[in-house]
DNA sequence: GCCAACGTTGGC
DNA sequence: GCCAACGTTGGC
């Protein structure tokens, strides 16, 4: 396909800290996002996010819940090798290698926010009113943001986008 | 193809 | 720890 230039593109990824932090992803310097297995969170990763993307870790089921740091896509969708691994607990045998069912991305740390943006706080944001993260019911691990709320975010968190 | 039962997520 | 919301499974 011509390299017809997209612009960025913003996204939010959902982590339990307990399992991988953004203060882990800060020491590994990148990491591969395995694991995801919902088929909207998949199209997402497959087809969507693009290298250079802006991503916002948001860490859940924590005390706070929070945004809190900023990572950029390192490497578009390419297949979950968990899923190909008998051993891993992503493994699953119906997804077949030669037609992959899981993608995944590549992340990289950018910087962590001045603060934690907390769910509550985020709530009390008129410009957030309508952000995926929290709407009733939302569970989607990976979700798209808007520009605004994107530059609402990294106002809030003190953050610039600069890569 | 419908839908009830079940499992999981994740805020509270 | 509870449970609402949602996704998936499987019998029919």
């Amino acid at each position: 396909m011509a390299s017809t230039k997209k612009s960025r593109r913003y996204w939010l990824f959902k982590s339990e800290p307990e399992s991988y932090s953004f203060a882990q992803l800060t020491k590994d310097g990148r990491t591969f996002w395995h694991g995801v297995r919902n088929y909207q969170a998949r199209n997402l990763l497959r087809d969507e996010i693009q290298v250079g993307d802006g991503v916002l870790f948001y860490h859940s089921n924590a005390d706070p819940m929070a945004i809190v740091g900023i990572a950029k896509v390192g490497k578009a969708g390419y297949p979950d090798p968990t899923a190909f691994d008998p051993k891993s607990d992503y493994y699953d045998g119906k997804s077949d290698p030669q037609n992959p069912t899981w993608f995944l991305v590549d992340i990289e740390p950018v910087g962590a926010m001045r603060e934690p943006l907390t769910r509550d706080q985020l709530k009390q944001v008129p410009e957030l009113a309508n952000m995926v993260l929290l709407q009733r019911g939302s569970r989607l691990s990976v979700q798209p943001v808007t520009p605004d709320e994107w530059r609402t975010i990294l106002k809030l968190g003190g953050q610039k986008e600069s890569w």
